[in-house]
This record gives structure tokens, C-alpha cells and sequence, in this order.
RNA sequence: GCGGUACUGGUGAAGUUGGUUAACACACCGGUUUGUGGUACCGGCACGCGCGGGUUCGAGUCCCACGUACCGCCCCA
């Protein structure tokens, strides 16, 4: 076996200077979308939970707990988990923080943007450590906010001058409807018991919902007669469903409603909704964007009885949609030493630069030649370079070169201003 | 967890049916008369072919195990 000590575990990732540009630009597009035009404030949650946050909310027969999980015991022996899931956490910090309370203004609006882990097999669009920008809001039932909350989606990926998406929208009803189609569903599917794939005979017992986007193509077959969630929907469920893709469609929002649309975590109902990209760089991988409501886990945790609703953008999707960005960061001044008798001199002036005019300061530390030193001066981008010999010393004078032109000026130390450099 | 493909220098890679000195290109470093860049020319740059074993007179080239990456399944962001 190679030298493993020295690889990264695998499904990680170093962010390399080269690579940071487009990270900056999604903390800014948050920051501005999400914090700035939607009102959600920031948070940051700890990097692993009591092991108990996450298996309780996404459900034990999720394949996140059963099988993904990077759970570990500490020395006190507290069972802990590094967050495969956004949500989970944050509802987690809703309540402990008491954020439900009447000095808070409702809705509790909240974005955060943070590593999970999941022991999964990495590949495209997949790895064990990925990012995540997802939103939660608490305190509201209102079906205009779902619709909302898509919009804000939509805008963040309108941000990218992404548009090559689908959103598949689904509602599970509520606690009633949900209870009487999973009855029905399993009602049916039991005189299929023995057609069944494995996965989902198991999940007939666990969680028979899940069947539904069963992948297995026999699956799909009994599937079509089967019966359909919007058809269990009680009235209210329904009048709220409807109220939602209405305002999708003032939003002027394409849609598709998916009826077979579930989602791999336990705690949702009413709405959920994926965004789907049909870009085939992430074939399997195509799903960017998945959520929707929730209620209950706030009470799970100990708070009031809260509505709430969510979405989780998967960050590392995002990047491989949008490509790398171009580094348009310069260099302001590049000093250049004709020999190590100025290295002294040298060494003062960049720091004094950097002190005065604020500039961005590069010089070389290893006594290579001017032509080398030269070339640094053009990779790096910078704007001018500062020629300094003995002359220069002698003399207390600089010599300026615009690199752009290769114009040059001397100019007496004591006089330098901003104005030379621009 | 299951299946497939790959793994040669800083990078992209060539390496024929296993047989001396690991091609070529890019990048990098240096030089082309002594204080000036992005061009041109010249020179330098893998004691090693993911890791560990094995087969063989001899292996980058064959076999096995392991690691990692990529692709597919499962599932998800």
C-alpha cells in the first residue's frame, strides 16, 4: 500500500489558493442574496453534534444514519457525529438558543454555509467532505413563504448564470395524509411483497415511502398502478399545495410536480422540492438543490410547536456547473535587486510600501538574476516594478517601471507619492 | 457496501510480442559579455515508473494484495 499516512482520507479535498476565487464569490452571492435581500441572518454551527441530533431528526432508517454516518465516541465517551446534514444542527441552536423568543422577529430567518460528512464512495459531484449553503425559517406555515423560498433558490443559481435546471416539486400532506397514504401504499404494495426488490421489501416495514423512488426497474413497474400521494391529500393539505404552485406560477417559475418525489431524510411534510440540473457533468449527481418543510423537529428539541421549512445547495455540484473563475487579482509592485549589496535597502522599502501606500509588495529572497526577478514581476501580475541598485542606494532615489509600458522614472525617495503608481 | 477503468517527472504524456542509457512537449532554473520582463536560440531538469510482494536470467511492461482517483449501482447535496 502507497504511503497513506501522507494522503488525504479519502473523499477530501485541499482548497488551493488557485481554487479560492470561486469560493469567494459564493460567500459574497450569500451574503448578498440570502443575508441582504432575503433578511436571513448568518449562523454557524458546531462541526459535530451528539450523535443522537442527527439520528433522531433524519430517521434511523435513512441511508445518512445507517450507513453514512461518521459517528465516533470521544475520550468521555459521548457519542458524536460530524453533521451529514445541515438542518438537523441548526434546529438544534433554534432551540438551545431560545431564538423562538418574543424578542426575536418571526420568522426566524437563518442561512449557514458549512462541511458535512458522509462515508460515502466518492465520485463526480460526490465526495466525503462537501459543502453546503442551505437556508431555514421558523415560525411560519404560510405557503407564500415556500414559494419564496424557491425564488430564493433560483436566484442564488441566477446568480451563476446557471438556468439549466428543473424544480421538482412534491407535497406529502400533513401528519393525516401522510399517515392514510402510507396505509394505502402499503395496502397495495404487499400483494407484490415477493416482486419486490430487496431494498424495498425491508423498506415496506421501515419506511414504505421510500419505495417510491426506488431506482430497480421491476420496482417501477408495480409502481404504476400505485396509488398517488396527491390523491391522499386531506383538503387542507391539498388547498395549501395548491397555493403553493399558484405562486410559482406568479413567480413565473417552471416546475414539474413529481408524485413520486420523497426525499431521503425523515422529517419532511407539505412541501418538498428538488432542483435538478440537466447539465450532464453530474449525471447522477444531478440534484443541487433539495428541501422543504418540516415541523415538528423543533419540538423534538425541546422548543414550542414551530413550523419550518428549508433547502440545502450542494456546493461542490455547484462549482463543477460553473466551472473555475478566473484570479483577476494584481500585484501592485515587484522590487527588483540588481545584487545582494541592496537586499538591505531593498528589504526596508517593501516594508514602508506596504506601511504607506498600502500596495501589495513581492521581491525575491534568493538572489536570482534581474531577467528572472523580471519575469517573477509579470507572472505575479504586478502592476509596477521598483529597480533598485547601488545608484538607487547611493543616491536615495527609486526607479519605477510601468510593466505594462516599460516606462520608467527615478524619483527621490523622500518624494514618492501614491500618484507615481497610477 | 457492490461492479468497472486507471495510476510513469512540477504538468500533459510516449514507452512496441517483458531485454542496455525512460521519447516528445509545456513549465521551471540558468545562459546568450557584465543593471531590465513577457519573443528567439542554447543548456540543465525522473538513481525511477502509486505501494508491497511474486513470476523471470531480466518487468514501467505479466500475476496477486493494498491505496487513491475516475465511472456506474445504491443514495443523496
Amino acid at each position: 500500500m502507497s504511503d497513506k499516512l501522507f494522503q488525504k482520507p479519502k473523499g477530501t479535498a485541499d482548497l488551493l489558493p488557485a481554487v479560492q476565487a470561486i469560493w469567494d464569490k459564493i460567500n459574497r452571492a450569500a451574503q448578498e442574496i440570502f443575508g441582504r435581500r432575503y433578511r436571513f441572518g448568518r449562523i454557524d454551527t458546531p462541526l459535530f453534534e451528539n450523535y443522537e441530533i442527527f439520528a433522531r431528526t433524519s430517521g434511523d432508517s435513512s441511508d445518512v444514519v445507517s450507513k453514512e454516518m461518521y459517528d465516533f465516541y470521544d475520550k468521555g465517551n459521548r457519542h458524536l457525529a460530524l453533521r451529514p446534514e445541515g438542518t438537523a444542527g441548526v434546529v438544534r441552536a433554534y432551540v438551545e438558543n431560545k431564538l423562538y423568543g418574543p424578542e426575536y422577529e418571526k420568522p426566524v430567518n437563518l442561512y449557514y454555509l458549512e462541511s458535512m460528512f458522509r462515508y460515502e464512495r466518492p465520485q463526480a459531484g460526490r465526495t466525503r467532505e462537501f459543502h453546503q449553503l442551505g437556508v431555514e425559517s421558523f415560525g411560519s406555515d404560510s405557503p407564500f413563504l415556500d414559494a419564496q423560498i424557491i425564488q430564493m433558490a433560483i436566484d442564488f443559481f441566477q446568480e451563476f448564470n446557471l438556468d439549466n435546471f428543473i424544480v421538482k416539486i412534491n407535497s406529502l400532506g400533513d401528519e393525516e395524509s401522510r399517515t392514510n397514504y402510507r396505509s394505502a401504499l402499503v395496502d397495495y404494495l404487499k400483494q407484490f411483497e415477493d416482486r419486490l426488490s430487496n431494498d424495498s421489501k425491508n423498506r415496506l416495514k421501515s419506511n414504505p415511502l421510500r419505495i417510491l423512488d426506488s431506482k430497480d426497474p421491476k420496482d417501477q413497474e408495480l409502481l404504476i398502478d400505485a396509488p398517488k400521494i396527491l390523491d391522499y391529500l386531506n383538503q387542507e393539505s391539498k388547498d395549501r399545495f395548491k397555493k403553493v404552485t399558484k405562486a410559482l406560477d406568479d413567480f413565473d417559475i417552471s416546475y414539474e410536480i413529481d408524485n413520486k418525489l420523497v426525499r431521503g431524510l425523515d422529517y419532511y411534510n407539505n412541501t418538498i422540492f428538488e432542483i435538478e440540473t440537466r447539465d450532464p457533468k453530474l449525471k447522477s449527481s444531478a440534484t443541487v438543490c433539495g428541501g422543504g418543510r418540516y415541523s415538528g423537529m423543533v419540538e423534538e428539541f425541546g422548543g414550542p410547536e414551530t413550523p419550518a421549512i428549508g433547502f440545502g445547495i450542494g456546493l461542490e455540484r455547484l462549482i463543477t456547473l460553473v466551472g473555475q473563475i478566473e484570479d483577476q487579482d494584481h500585484n501592485d509592485v515587484y522590487i527588483v535587486q540588481t545584487d545582494k549589496s541592496v537586499n538591505e535597502f531593498a528589504n526596508l522599502l517593501a516594508k514602508r510600501l506596504r506601511e504607506k501606500f498600502h500596495f501589495g509588495v513581492l521581491l525575491d529572497y534568493t538572489d536570482r538574476s534581474m531577467k528572472s526577478q523580471l519575469k517573477s514581476a509579470d507572472r505575479t501580475k504586478s502592476r509596477y516594478s521598483i529597480v533598485i541598485g547601488e545608484e538607487e542606494v547611493k543616491n536615495k532615489k527609486v526607479t519605477i517601471k510601468k510593466m505594462a509600458d516599460g516606462s520608467q522614472k527615478k524619483i527621490l525617495l523622500d518624494k514618492l507619492t501614491i500618484g507615481d503608481f497610477s
